[in-house]
DNA sequence: GTGAAAGCGCTAACAT
DNA sequence: ATGTTAGCGCTTTCAC
C-alpha cells in the first residue's frame, strides 16, 4: 500500500523542477526532448498518475469535468437507457459522470443534489422528484446548469427534455373511443409526479371530447408494482359493468394488466404507455405508446453540455415524440 | 453566474477568523454557541457549500469518499440491476459513485480506470472486458481496492464475485439430456468472455457424462444481437437433421431464438441462461437459469468496501448459485 | 475559544 | 528551456 507518488517525487527522480514535470505531464511545449524523455521514463517507472482533483482546484477555469446524473430508479430499463445516452455524450466530450436513484424520495434528491454540488460537478441532470425544488433553484441561482429530464421540476426554470405524454394519451384513449369502447379504465401511477399527471388529463380529454362521461369507478391511481396493478384490474373485472377496455399508464403497469387479467385472457382491450421488449410476442402483442429514453438522455446531455460551454438564453424546453403501436390488443372492438 | 463563496468570504462576513469556519461547518467543537450563530447565519446568507475537493485534497487520509463502477453496457437491465445494488451499498455509507461502460472495449476500460484512477477514486468495481489486465494490476499495486464482478479479470488476483456458470450450464443441459435429448443445440455470445467459455464448457461437460458426442454444426459463438441468434436459429432448424432441442447462453440469444424458431412454434425445446422479464407469460413459457444481478453488485460493493476500510488478507473469490425455473419449454421431448 | 502559519498536489504568472 | 513564487480552498498544527 505505497502511497502514491507525486509530482515532486518524480521532479527528484528525474532531476528537475516540479514545474517541468508538470510541462511534461499536460504536455505543454517548451521543454527539450532530452528532459521530456528523462522526465517521462521516471513517470513510468514510478507509476505516476496526476491528481486531477488537485489539478482541476488549481486550474484558472475552475471545471471538473464531471456531471451529475440524478435518476428515479437505475436499476428500471428505462431510466438505464436515459443513463447509458447521457454517459455516452459526456464520454465523447471526455467528462465522467456520477449518478444516484432517488427513489423519488425529495429527501433523497436534495442529500445527492448537495452531494454533488459539493464535488464541484459542472452541471446536473435530473429527474426531479415531486417535491418542491427550492435546493435546484438555489443551485442555478449559483451558476450551476441543471437541465430536467423524463418531466420538469416544479416552479423551476431549467431546461427541460420532456414527450408530448398527455397529447399521446389522448391519442391513445381516443384510438380506444374510435373501436367503439365507453368503459375505458385508467390505471395509473403516482398521481403527483408530472408525468403520469398529464396523461391522466389526456385521458380526461379524449374522453370529453367524445361525450363520454368519466367513471371514478373506472380510475385507479397510486399502483406502485406490478402486482398491484394485476389486483387492480382483477377487481375491476370483476365489477358488475368490468371495463371493455383499459389504458395502462406505463410499461410495468401494463405488464401487471395482463397478470390481472389471467388465462385465458379475456376479450378486452388494452393499451399501455411505454413499450416493452416482448410486447410483441406476447399471445396477444400489446398496443402501446413507445417514447425513447436514449434520445431523452442524449438530448438532455446536449442541452446541458451547451450551458456548460457557456450558452446563455432563456430556458429551452425539447418535447420529443412518441410512437403510436398498433400490434393486437389495443383493436379488440367492445363485446 | 455569481463565483462560488469560499470559506473565507463566510469568515469575512461573519467577522471571525477562516479557521472558525471551517470548525463549524465541520461540526467540530470548541466555538462557542454566539460564534456558531453567527457562522451559520453568514453560511445560509450566501449560501456557501464547503469544496469537497479541497476539502479531501489537505484532509490526513487522502479518502474521496467515491467508487467507481466500470460495467460493459449500463442500458443492459443486468449491469442496471447490478448498478443499482452497488449504488445503495454507497449511499448508506455516505458515498458516491462514477460509473461507465466500455462496450467490452478493452481500450474503454483502460481510459476509464485510469480517469477514474486520477479523480482519486477510493475503490473500483468492475465488470472486466475480456483483454488483459496489466493496468488493473499495477492500480492494485499501488494500493487501489479491486473487486471484479460477474466474470474474473485474466490473470488479476482480485477480489471476484461470480455465479456457477459451468456448473449451472451442465445441470441445464443434463436437463435436457434427462428429457432424452440428443440433438443439443449450442447458442453462444462471444466466446472471448469468461462466462460464455464457462458456460459452453459446462454444455460440453454434460454432453460428455451421458456419452453424447459433440456435434460442431450444432454449436454457434459469437452472436452479438437478437437478429444474430435469429439467424443462426433459423439455419439450424432448416438443416437435414435439425436440433431437438437449444441451450441459449443468454437472455438476448434466448429472445432472439425464439424470433428464430418463427410461429406457429416447431416442436423444439429450449433452455436459456438468465431469467428475463415476461419469459412466464409467452404463448411457451421460457425455461431459465436465473442470476440476481443486485446480489452480485451488492456483495462485489460489501467487498470492496471491507478492502476501502483496510481488511488485508488474500483476495476472496464468493460464488453465488443460480436457480433452475422449470416453465415448460425446457420440459418438451423430442419428436 | 480563537487565530496564524504551513501545506495537500497542482498550475498561473513571472522570472531567468 | 527551466525554475521560483504564489495560491486554488481547505485542514492540520501549534500558538495564544
Amino acid at each position: 500500500m505505497a502511497a502514491r507518488p507525486t509530482m515532486k517525487d518524480v521532479a527528484l527522480a528525474a532531476g528537475v523542477s516540479l514545474m517541468t514535470v508538470s510541462r511534461v505531464v499536460n504536455g505543454d511545449r517548451g521543454v527539450s526532448p532530452q528532459t521530456t524523455a528523462r522526465v517521462e521514463q521516471a513517470v513510468s517507472r514510478l507509476g505516476y498518475q496526476r491528481n486531477d482533483n488537485a489539478s482541476h482546484l488549481r486550474r484558472k477555469a475552475q471545471t471538473t469535468r464531471t456531471i451529475g446524473l440524478v435518476v428515479d430508479d437505475l436499476a428500471n430499463p428505462f431510466y438505464a437507457t436515459l443513463a447509458r445516452a447521457v454517459e455516452d455524450e459526456a464520454y465523447r466530450r471526455g467528462y465522467l459522470v456520477l449518478v444516484s436513484s432517488t427513489n423519488d424520495d425529495p429527501r433523497r434528491e436534495r442529500e445527492v443534489v448537495l452531494a454533488f454540488s459539493a464535488r464541484q460537478v459542472d452541471g446536473l441532470i435530473v429527474v426531479p422528484t415531486a417535491g418542491s425544488h427550492s435546493l435546484l433553484k438555489a443551485q442555478m441561482a449559483q451558476g450551476m446548469p441543471v437541465v430536467c429530464a423524463d418531466r420538469p421540476a416544479r416552479g423551476l426554470d431549467a431546461d427541460t427534455v420532456t414527450v408530448d405524454n398527455r397529447d399521446a394519451t389522448r391519442k391513445a384513449v381516443t384510438h380506444l373511443l374510435a373501436h367503439r369502447h365507453r368503459r375505458i379504465a385508467y390505471l395509473g401511477d403516482q398521481r403527483d409526479i408530472w408525468t403520469l399527471r398529464e396523461r391522466f388529463a389526456g385521458y380526461q380529454e379524449a374522453l370529453r371530447a367524445h361525450g363520454v362521461e368519466l367513471d371514478p369507478g373506472l380510475v385507479r391511481h397510486g399502483l406502485r408494482s406490478r402486482a398491484e396493478a394485476a389486483q387492480a384490474v382483477a377487481e375491476l373485472m370483476s365489477r358488475q359493468a368490468p371495463p371493455t377496455a383499459l389504458f395502462s399508464s406505463n410499461d410495468l403497469i401494463t405488464v401487471g394488466a395482463i397478470d390481472g387479467l389471467g388465462a385465458p385472457l379475456p376479450r378486452v382491450a388494452l393499451v399501455g404507455f411505454d413499450d416493452f421488449p416482448l410486447a410483441d410476442r406476447l399471445p396477444r402483442p400489446v398496443t402501446v405508446v413507445s417514447q425513447d429514453p436514449a434520445t431523452i438522455g442524449g438530448t438532455a446531455a446536449q442541452l446541458l453540455f451547451s450551458r456548460i460551454d457557456g450558452y446563455q438564453a432563456p430556458p429551452r424546453s425539447v418535447v420529443l415524440m412518441t410512437r403510436f403501436i398498433a400490434r393486437g390488443s389495443g383493436e379488440i372492438p367492445p363485446p
